[in-house]
DNA sequence: CAACAAACGGACCGGGCGGTCAACTTGCTA
DNA sequence: TAGCAAGTTGACCGCCCGGTCCGTTTGTTG
């Protein structure tokens, strides 16, 4: 491929407070956060930014691509821990904390997305399917459910409390905990629709 | 109050229309599908729509009003229902259908809405939490859970479906099921957190 | 230190948005 | 059916947005 020359460093400084005010004022403002406001609060000029990201969406891309790799970091490390089914929970657990410390759900289904996204998002998938098949083989998850169900359900808890204005920090657990009932074998009712599948 | 004179007949109808017009459109193309869209579904001008909702937000409390009355008529008759758990199912899965049907999600937590949809939040809020008694009281739902916590969950399974880009109509009833195993008493474990308050 | 490419900044552009207004049309009523 | 208020319309306004461009600054390299 192309052998990139390495960044300017001051290009490569910019670009990291770019992306780190763009991630804040998305988190801020929603997706209609402002460019220009972006470049402000990176204190670099609104051209810069567009010279880094061509696009808007190519900023959108970069932030959501970074949240993908963190997870399937977190996922790979969990694979080898010695309950498998506490390390559902925990993944589960990691990627809750993620969208509630910086809230980005609106940008995932930005229509779309690169080539790099998908395929980023495909080994993630991957790492739960295969975390999910532990938990299952260790009888931790009742035996309906797949890897595609948790990656649905993975930030549900977060969604479903950021609907309250004035949640406390730490409700989501509430709510995590109680899907997670949902998932263990005591007590499962069959389910009335089959998993989806994997993209 | 202020007597409301009737309004004339083709005005009426207009109102009618861009309502409906408007939930299509915000349906389709988000929270930013433009009046000037809506206005031309509804085959009226753009002029008309600000003299029947002075702002556009005053045209989204409206939609959002009318999907809130229908989910109280709905929850009202399901508190005479025999089987109180199965009555509680019902009201979920009634939410999930309206949802499912006309997405509107991201307009709920639109800021600052009216006072009057506050008001008509609140009844609903405890309509669920009677529906919520009931079912608790016959050994439908565990004990820890409350009003609230449906009110949290509800629109969960369409939420949570609505991230796959393709994903079969009816896929949400699984994820509804998952949350409500979650809801039983069989096999729960203690919660992390306390449920929030009735706002 | 000289010289050049890389990076920067911000004025600028076209377009679409929410919202206004004054001229026009239409349903109601006496 | 005459008259008038209620209702409609679309051109218009100001604003802000994503994106461009070019004169200027800055890091790098021999």
């Amino acid at each position: 491929m192309t052998p990139p020359r390495p960044l300017r460093a001051d290009a490569a400084r910019n670009r990291q407070l770019l992306l780190a005010a763009a991630a804040d004022e998305f988190a801020e403002r929603g997706p209609e956060a402002s460019v220009a406001d972006i470049a402000r609060r990176a204190g670099v000029g609104k051209g810069t930014v567009f010279r880094h990201f061509p696009t808007k969406d190519d900023l959108i891309a970069a932030i959501v691509l970074d949240r993908i790799s963190t997870l399937t970091v977190a996922g790979r490390e969990l694979l080898t821990a010695a309950d498998p089914g506490a390390a559902l929970l925990e993944f589960l657990t990691v990627a809750a904390r993620q969208r509630d410390q910086l809230d980005l759900s609106f940008l995932q289904q930005a229509g779309g997305l690169g080539a790099e996204i998908t395929q980023a998002q495909g080994t993630m998938f991957r790492i739960v399917h295969a975390l999910v098949d532990r938990a299952r083989e260790h009888g931790a998850v009742r035996a309906d459910i797949t890897g595609m169900d948790i990656v649905v359900l993975m930030c549900a808890p977060i969604d479903v409390v950021s609907q309250l204005p004035d949640a406390p920090p730490d409700l989501w657990q509430r709510y995590l905990a109680i899907i997670f009932d949902g998932l263990r074998p005591a007590g499962a009712h069959p389910l009335p629709h089959p998993p989806p599948p994997l993209p």
